[in-house]
DNA sequence: CGTTTTTGACCAGCGC
DNA sequence: GCGCTGGTCAAAAACG
């Protein structure tokens, strides 16, 4: 039941992210009809990444859906570098339930800064992957009607494979494999 | 000691 | 043109 190779159900791949417990049990539904990769949500109990320790309980009903409107035709600032061309960039919103922020895709994220937002009383997090040449970004948005949804939204796309944390290589390998199916 | 988070400032786009 | 809003930068603090 770990990660389960078919090619037309549901791919779980339990992906431990930061310290040693992974307790994943993410299900979510691979379609990637955009070869975007799927999302996983972690709930660990007991040892909190370092932000601060949320009430984690067992209720994590995790229930990611895709249903946000994809390419979001917004532009950029005009001829902000050098001949960066400013194009939409396609958006992929993630509305996932989970009582931690973090959630631990298995890629390596920085913050780079976190706004409040009007109408939320919970600031947005905006993140970017620390991988050379993958400008990967990323940010999470807590809803305040629902503290329990939480909306990812990522910005492009990663050109590696996975940052491997501290986990069984096994493991990841397997998920890499799944991984590199799209292109 | 290196890396990441934090937090205010700064900037660009949009509405009025 | 001004002010508001959203997004990014950057310096210093904090963490491992």
């Amino acid at each position: 039941m770990l990660f389960p190779f078919s090619s037309t159900g549901p791919s779980s791949y339990p992906v431990s992210s930061t310290i040693t417990n992974s307790h994943v049990f993410n299900n979510f539904q691979g379609d990637t009809s955009n070869g975007f990769l799927g999302l996983k949500i972690e709930n660990q109990v007991g040892v909190p990444p370092r932000t601060e320790v949320k009430d984690l309980n067992s209720s994590s009903q995790q229930s990611a859906s895709f249903s946000i409107g994809s390419e979001t035709t917004d532009q950029l600032k005009p001829g902000k570098k050098k001949g960066e061309k400013k194009i939409r960039k396609p958006r992929y919103a993630f509305q996932t339930r989970s009582q931690v922020d973090i959630l631990d895709d298995g890629y390596r994220w920085r913050k780079y800064g976190q706004k409040a937002v009007k109408n939320n009383k919970f600031p947005r997090s905006y993140y970017r992957c620390t991988h050379q040449g993958c400008n990967v970004k990323k940010q999470v948005q807590r809803l305040t009607r629902d503290e329990g949804i939480v909306v990812t939204t990522y910005e492009g796309m990663h050109n590696h494979p996975i940052e491997k944390p501290t986990d069984n290589f096994e493991h990841i390998l397997s998920q890499m494999q799944i991984y590199s199916n799209p292109f």
